[in-house]
RNA sequence: GGGCCUAUGGUCUAGUGGCUAGGACAUUACCCUCACACGGUAAAGAUCCCAGGUUCGAAUCCUGGUGGGCCCACCA
């Protein structure tokens, strides 16, 4: 048989897809008697295409998947997409030019389903095209009805637990996207702005000047604070100051949070202009003066300054203080505010009413938890404790938005009772659906919640929305714990963390024996890649341009958890390989045409050589890919395949394939056999890291005489060769050849040029000499070749004249 | 400010106590050698971030510093 002179990646990877998907190679049999391999998939969102970052680390966890798919276990790899959620609110309302506040909550709940069922199946197939080989028919996203269920069910098992509670409370609030916004959902932002210094009377006559870069919150002022140890102003503590429009005064008290550097050295307390002032509202038992509305727009609290939207208000406000001359000086400053990470609005704070699962009394036991779960790499998991440790909040899960997973409660409109939904009838929507039975009180009128559970509230869940499509098998209760969550290490402080807070209370067990944490994609200079740097690499045209195998290949090149710079160029490493292997293959599949798959009586020597160099190999790549570091396998198995197998090896095997008569039957079969068990088990060995050109390559070959339907269904090589002599004599050959090579380069001669003599030195045997004489002086292309064994405390264990 | 990680030829990296510090990309020279010129052979290129320390011996371990990354906190 013969391959075609060029491997055409596009083609190949698109054929081998299909037939993938065709005989159903990466299906989980749910029915099997073999170990099962369970990972928790992360789902995507479907709100954004798939980006660099996203092959990088979905290609790391697919090595995983393959390799223990190929040392047998039943692999249970489901794939999901993350579509519900503010994010999703805003991609549909972006592409069908609406606005969701303004439709009923139905209307816009299925537009986004029926939107979602459009870009879906275009969105997944990003995911299939780099061979993410999860099973995609365990399929599920989050906002379907069966994950509706899980999560409602989570809910409802929770607020019977005692650990969901509803609870008017200041929370991170956005203005623009109208909802409360959990911590991880703010992002920094650098702007340019004015620190107002605001002159102040108080009640022994002088004046206090107070700096601020949120003028507007003055009406809500509610508190002034001096460090006690500030000795220009420490008399005033105990004082009073009075708030400039209004008859309010309010207390100078004294606040070892104040930093004396920053501005006038006093800090005025407002309702709220940060978490810092809602800290000191609990402490000191002060009643806050709320003036903002939901939609950043300042209400009747505010006095003069009411109907005003923050942004206005504060030139209101500073206007104001100059007509009474109460402005000392403004400065520029450049700072960073806290923003929505989605919409980039200036979050503020304000009191709503929310529900939050309690858990800050179970700190210790998430960091038990944490512990019992092994780490890939281990050092992330200080990631995990230290997040753990800064916790200082309750888990605030209800969003004021529409698209999600409602909270399944209603209100009974006499007595205002909470009724919360009842399992049979999950899922549920409080604002169609009806309670089963009446309240307490015999009144039959509820109130729907409106509220949505936040996004993480339901991924959190993943583990048990993928393994309850398997209820009613047996192998559902072998799947818990999970073997594997596979994710970058940006999201372990919630996407993980909440993991294991669900599995604690629902399951009392860690969701997963073991986590593997990837880096990240970085940019060519080792920055984060954003759209708003315009520094992204869209991994769809990487694909077209350099194929799948060789993005793969690229992302196999970082150890787990490191983050990789990514440079174009380095693609063409992996497109490289595809082509090198590819050729090796045409010439070994060339001299194996007669081979009948047996073995040789009589192995020659150095074919045992790299037969043992290769048992070693497979034995270390083994072990390291146990331990998830299959940048270790890469690296080892494409520099023998590389150096050992094609530069030396497949030189030294011509001579026996190709002149038979000279050589005689049995070299050529010890060929034959080598040629056969090394390039398959490199092939093996690379499958999970690229696995489009192995099948290729396998299916053109190999299949025949391998009983797989795929490579990537095929066993996991083995090879137990190892012989340090045979090596020692290898090594040898090696050594002697490279000596030929470089005296040939030095001469500007051609590698084909005869060598009339060569002498040859070296601490192996003259019988060993014999076994590999012919083999030499064929490579070498040489006339003669003379030995001396040197002795075993000879200084050098080579010593070569090469005689052109 | 706190936590974790990281620093190796121009670039990306391997290497956790002893090797002439390995490889890839890029560079230079030569070679159309019967799998491959999308190739081969060879060459040049690294005071292993800096300063101390431990040790017979440090790229590797410890301390401090500097640079980079990520997460968290702060940002009146």
């Amino acid at each position: 048989m013969e391959l075609p002179k060029r491997y055409n990646a596009n083609e190949s990877e698109e054929k081998w897809l299909k037939y993938w998907e065709k005989e159903k190679v990466y299906l989980f049999n749910p029915d099997s008697k073999e170990e099962a391999y369970s990972i928790d998939t992360p789902p995507p969102t479907v709100s954004g295409k798939m980006h660099l970052g996203h092959s990088f680390s979905y290609s790391q966890q697919d090595f995983v998947a393959r390799f223990q798919r190929m040392i047998g276990k039943n692999v249970f790899y489901p794939f999901g997409t993350d579509d519900n959620g503010l994010a999703t609110e805003r991609m549909i309302e972006k592409m069908k030019n609406v606005k969701g506040q303004k439709m009923e909550r139905k209307d816009f709940v299925n537009l986004c389903l029926k939107t979602l069922e459009e870009i879906r199946p275009d969105f997944v197939y990003d995911w299939k095209r780099i061979g993410v080989s999860a099973d995609y028919s365990i399929f599920y996203t989050t906002i379907n009805e069966h994950s509706q269920r899980i999560s409602q069910r989570s809910f409802i098992d929770l607020y019977k637990k005692d650990r969901i509670y509803r609870k008017r409370a200041p929370f991170v609030w956005c203005p623009e996207c109208q909802t409360a916004i959990a911590q991880v959902e703010m992002k920094d932002s650098e702007r340019d702005s004015r620190l107002v210094y605001m002159k102040f009377d108080t009640d022994v006559g002088k004046q206090i000047t107070i700096a601020t870069t949120r003028p507007e919150l003055l009406p809500a002022c509610v508190a002034i604070h001096i460090h006690p140890d500030d000795k220009r102003f420490n008399k005033l503590i105990g004082k009073k100051a009075k708030i400039p429009f209004s008859d309010r005064e309010v207390k100078i008290t004294a606040n070892k949070d104040v930093d004396m550097e920053f501005g006038s050295g006093i800090v005025y307390h407002c309702t709220y202009g940060d978490m810092d002032d809602v800290k000191w509202l609990e402490e000191l038992k002060i009643e806050p003066i709320e003036i903002l509305n939901k939609d950043g727009i300042l209400n009747e609290k505010a006095g003069k300054f009411k109907g005003l939207h923050v942004k206005k208000a504060r030139e209101a406000v500073i206007k104001a203080l100059e007509e009474e001359n109460r402005i000392e000086k403004i400065e520029p400053i450049h700072h960073v505010v806290n923003v929505h990470e989605r919409c980039e609005t200036d979050i503020e704070i304000l009191n709503t009413d929310q529900w939050f699962i309690k858990y800050l009394d179970l700190k210790a036991d998430f960091i038990k938890y944490g512990r019992k779960i092994k780490w890939y790499p281990d050092h992330m998991r200080a990631r995990y404790e230290n997040w753990i440790e800064g916790l200082k909040w309750d888990w605030n899960i209800s969003r004021q938005r529409h698209f999600g997973v409602p909270i399944p409660v209603w209100y009974c409109r006499k007595c205002n009772e909470i009724i919360v939904a009842e399992e049979k009838q999950l899922p549920v929507d409080p604002l169609a659906d009806k309670p089963l039975k009446s309240c307490k009180c015999g009144s039959n009128e509820f109130i729907g919640e409106k509220d949505v559970l936040d996004t993480w509230a339901t991924s959190s869940l993943t583990p048990d929305i993928a393994i309850e499509l398997f209820k009613d098998k047996a192998v559902y209760k072998k799947l818990l714990p999970m073997d594997l969550r596979p994710q970058a290490h940006d999201i372990i402080t919630f996407w993980l963390f909440n993991t294991v807070v669900k599995s604690y209370f629902h399951h009392q067990s860690i969701p997963w024996k073991s986590t593997m944490i990837s880096g990240w994609a970085l940019d060519p200079h080792g920055k984060k890649m954003s759209k708003s740097k315009g520094n992204v690499v869209d991994p769809r045209e990487m694909i077209k341009k350099y194929s799948a195998d060789a993005l793969r290949f690229w992302a196999a090149g970082s150890r787990l958890g490191d983050d990789l710079p990514f440079q174009e160029k380095d693609l063409i490493t992996g497109t490289k390989f595809a082509t090198k292997i590819w050729n090796a293959s045409k010439f070994t599949f060339m001299h194996l045409s007669d081979y009948k798959s047996e073995k040789p009586k009589k192995l020659e020597i150095i074919d045992i050589w790299i037969l043992s160099k290769l048992s070693k190999l497979i034995k270390e790549s083994t072990e390291n890919f146990m331990n998830y570091e299959y940048s270790h396998t890469k690296l080892e198995a494409d520099k023998f395949f590389w150096h050992m197998f094609c530069d030396n090896y497949l030189e030294i095997v011509k001579d026996r394939v190709y002149n038979v008569e000279k050589r005689g039957k049995n070299g050529k079969l010890s060929g034959q056999y080598t040629l056969y068990h090394t390039l398959l088990s490199i092939m093996k060995l690379m499958a999970p890291i690229t696995p489009f050109i192995t099948e290729e390559l396998y299916q053109q070959y190999f299949k025949k005489y391998e009983k797989a339907k795929s490579i990537h269904l095929s066993k996991w090589p083995s090879f137990d060769m190892v012989d340090e002599e045979a090596e020692k004599a290898g090594e040898f050959f090696v050594f002697v050849l490279q000596q030929v090579r470089k005296a040939k380069s030095e001469q500007n001669l051609s590698l084909k040029k005869p060598v009339k003599r060569i002498l040859a030195k070296g601490k192996i045997t003259l019988e060993q000499f014999n076994a590999i004489k012919d083999d030499l002086k064929a490579t070498t292309t040489a006339e003669e070749i003379e030995f001396e064994q040197l002795p075993e405390n000879n200084e050098m264990d080579y010593e070569v004249v090469v005689d052109l």
